[in-house]
DNA sequence: ATTATTGTTGGTAG
DNA sequence: TCTACCAACAATAA
């Protein structure tokens, strides 16, 4: 689920629903996801505390706590958060919808929230578990190390040019997609960004010139709005609004001819071998 | 049955 | 200390 446009989706809708709220109950049993705290531990310190704010830095959401804590979420692969007292599921692979009585399939943490007396139910729901929901009084090293957010903070050329010509012999693939170099950015906003600025993937990332990193930094902006736009619209706008990722054998409707595929650093990656030209 | 999947992380080797 | 590579994590769909 989850690259910036789905995690920038997510912080909005938990701003909604929790900024304000005082946490009374947390439900977990889920030790891999809270680590290093253990489930007791996490729950008993969560408790009582009231969200301030909802921020978010690559694919990294903060909920900002009062007391000086933070409580940090990666949504991992599939994670995802639900309002577990209004509206139904919207993942196939649920079967039934959540309520206070029957937990959601595949539900990990809840969060049972008030705000000026009324009360609600937020539930973090996670099937493959990747997910991470790190307590702590401190940002964490993993926020803290992450890259410019292309949404938040904007992506400067020079500092960008900068960042490839330090990992120049990388594909610019796989460098597009260190969280150091621009947070957020994964697999499918890579493929539809090179796209978008005409450049092979298996380039190398030392070679695109001043001009083509300028188009780059465009197409990930595009990419990025774009994706996010399609998430406003709701679950049921929402669909498939990719132009390269998983289109492979499909016809690429710039220049009509078959998008094809090749692995970067383990990733598939889709790409026009006409029209996206390779720098080196 | 086999392979692939929107992502990190911890190990190892260099 | 830094990079590159890989398996692992877990559940599903094609």
């Amino acid at each position: 689920m989850p690259e910036l446009p789905e995690v920038e989706h997510t912080r909005r809708n938990l701003e909604r629903w929790t900024r304000g709220a005082r946490i009374v109950a947390v439900a977990t049993t889920d030790a891999r996801i809270v680590r290093p705290l253990r489930p007791r531990a996490f729950v008993s310190r969560l408790e009582g505390r009231t969200v301030r704010a909802v921020d978010r830095r690559g694919k990294w959401l903060r909920l900002a706590l009062d007391g000086a804590a933070g409580l940090f979420v990666h949504l991992g692969m599939t994670g995802w958060f639900e309002r577990a007292d209004v509206g139904g599921p919207r993942n196939p692979l649920l079967s039934a919808r959540g309520d206070r009585a029957s937990p959601m399939r595949f539900e990990r943490v809840r969060f049972e929230l008030e705000r000026r007396a009324r009360p609600s139910v937020v539930v973090y729901v996670d099937p493959r578990r990747w997910g991470r929901m790190v307590l702590s009084d401190a940002d964490i090293a993993p926020w803290t190390t992450l890259g410019p957010d292309p949404l938040s903070d904007g992506i400067d050329v020079d500092a960008l040019s900068a960042a490839l010509a330090r990992r120049a012999k990388r594909s610019i693939k796989e460098v597009l997609m260190d969280q150091r170099v621009l947070a957020g950015i994964g697999n499918i906003q890579a493929t539809e960004a090179l796209w978008k600025a005409r450049v092979d993937p298996r380039s190398r990332a030392g070679s695109l010139d001043r001009a083509r990193v300028v188009e780059l930094a465009r197409a990930v902006r595009w990419t990025i709005r774009r994706t996010l736009a399609d998430l406003a619209k709701g679950d049921r706008g929402a669909d498939d609004p990719f132009v390269a990722y998983g289109r492979d054998g499909e016809p690429c409707p710039r220049c009509g001819a078959r998008f094809t595929k090749v692995a970067l650093g383990g990733r598939t990656t889709t790409f026009c071998p006409r029209c996206q030209a390779r720098t080196a």
